[in-house]
DNA sequence: GCCAACGTTGGC
DNA sequence: GCCAACGTTGGC
């Protein structure tokens, strides 16, 4: 089972958001990257794991675990005029862009910070989240997702 | 608020 | 198909 990172502005919807959600499970929209269209749609599989990272905000970090549910389906966003999401050259018909049905699992003992991951640039080598990437989704290899939740649990 | 990184757009 | 300009992301 394969582990992915989602990320989000708290401001604009937070892992307490998800877990206020009914049944815990949020429309996972307005993804506009192709690279991260790619994972969402072909990569995950119902039942992988997510990490929930917080971005753009006073500390940015990995703050818990959801699951996806289900499969990749049309995001109705890009079809919305009034949506900041709306891409008017995606055709119905052939729909552009996708989402995945998130639902919350838990909060990690405590918030991970970036800072703090940096700290362990030599283990999560190769970690997207890392390299500046503007990547928001992006898969977490199992090694680094062993590190992530023993340094939540830990000291 | 600054600015570096980097994906996307569009002229040629 | 190249690549410069542009817009956005997101840490700091």
């Amino acid at each position: 089972m394969a582990c992915w990172l989602l990320k989000t502005e708290p401001d604009t919807f937070s892992l307490d958001d998800l877990a206020a959600r009914p049944a815990q499970t949020e429309p996972w929209d307005g993804v506009r990257n192709y690279q991260a269209r790619n994972f969402l749609r072909d990569g995950m599989q119902p039942g992988d794991e997510v990490f929930i990272y917080h971005s753009s905000c006073a500390v940015p970090a990995i703050v818990g675990l959801a699951d996806v549910v289900g499969p990749a389906r049309p995001d109705p966003s890009q079809f919305d005029p009034h949506s900041p999401y709306y891409d008017p050259r995606s055709d119905r018909d052939n729909p552009r862009w996708v989402l995945r049905d998130i639902r919350y699992r838990s909060h990690l003992p405590r918030p991970l910070p970036l800072a703090e991951l940096r700290l362990h640039a030599a283990q999560l080598e190769g970690f997207a989240l890392l390299q500046r990437s503007r990547l928001s989704v992006m898969p977490v290899a199992p090694g680094h997702r062993n590190l992530i939740l023993q340094l939540a649990a830990g000291a």
